[in-house]
DNA sequence: TTATTTATTGCAATATTATTGCATTATCGT
DNA sequence: ACGATAATGCAATAATATTGCAATAAATAA
């Protein structure tokens, strides 16, 4: 699974023509071994006991492109770093964040994009095409 | 309609026995007074241009304990906070924010409440009553 | 009202999160 | 291999947020 989601990444760079270095590939690493989101500091932590040294600048630079690419997300509301679980959708990303055990259950509903975008619209607001919501719930586990 | 949604945020206060103190009614006055988004920081400085003078610490315990009622919110995107512009309805709260100027427009429709909680429910997630949603848009006077 | 309890605020230190400018190094295209 | 472009390292620092405890204010009971 996780050499899918690889090579997707590599395609997508390919596409974009950004070019997949070493360092990126092992953010990105680092975060599909994580179950939950991640702290910039945090994962910069994780690298260091795997023997991998990377500046808190480079982290947040490679967190910021992986985002960009829409193959990881920052969750706001808790400061945290997910890799995406629906990488191949491309403009609906809704994030089911637990407020209890912060778990990040992905869910890409195209009608729910469409109610979201339509009350906004209904305001006079345009939505944007590639969608990162939030959504505050508690997990099965823990209800 | 300042004044308006003053009695309402003693009448919450009252209601759920906490105390509305002069600290606490100069943070939400400051937080009403503004047209956008504010950060922390931001307005512990306007209020020291004002001459009122309150620890940052005492500004954050105060826009949480406003938050806790709804009566204010936190944009979570990008760390800063608007008093409610839809204090009277105690579930729906969704923040449509401006990604080019900030500008928050908040609405507030049961349909939408009920189609994000379905969305969730389909996943086996429950969905807190109270809710607060970012919806990332560009408003008119933007695009 | 006064005494007692409970809640709030101030203070200062510190933690956490994030960004910047510039030097160095790696990668890409020829 | 060479020059151009992009990515990374480094170090300083900015911005955001929290903590424990002492001082003060507010609510409650006597």
């Amino acid at each position: 699974m996780n050499s899918e989601f690889k090579s997707l990444a590599m395609d997508r760079c390919y596409e974009f023509k950004y070019t997949l270095t070493p360092q990126r590939m092992t953010v990105i690493d680092a975060l599909l071994g994580q179950s939950k989101p991640i702290s910039a500091y945090e994962l910069q932590e994780h690298l260091n006991e795997n023997d991998e040294n990377l500046n808190i600048s480079t982290i947040y630079r490679i967190l910021d492109f992986w985002c960009r690419l829409n193959l990881a997300h920052r969750i706001n509301s808790i400061n945290k770093f997910v890799s995406c679980s629906a990488p191949n959708e491309r403009h609906t990303h809704i994030l089911n964040y637990c407020l209890s055990c912060e778990a990040i259950l992905e869910s890409c509903h195209e009608k729910m994009r469409v109610d979201i975008a339509g009350g906004a619209e209904y305001l006079g607001l345009t939505f944007a095409n590639d969608i990162h919501l939030e959504i505050p719930v508690i997990c099965a586990t823990c209800s």
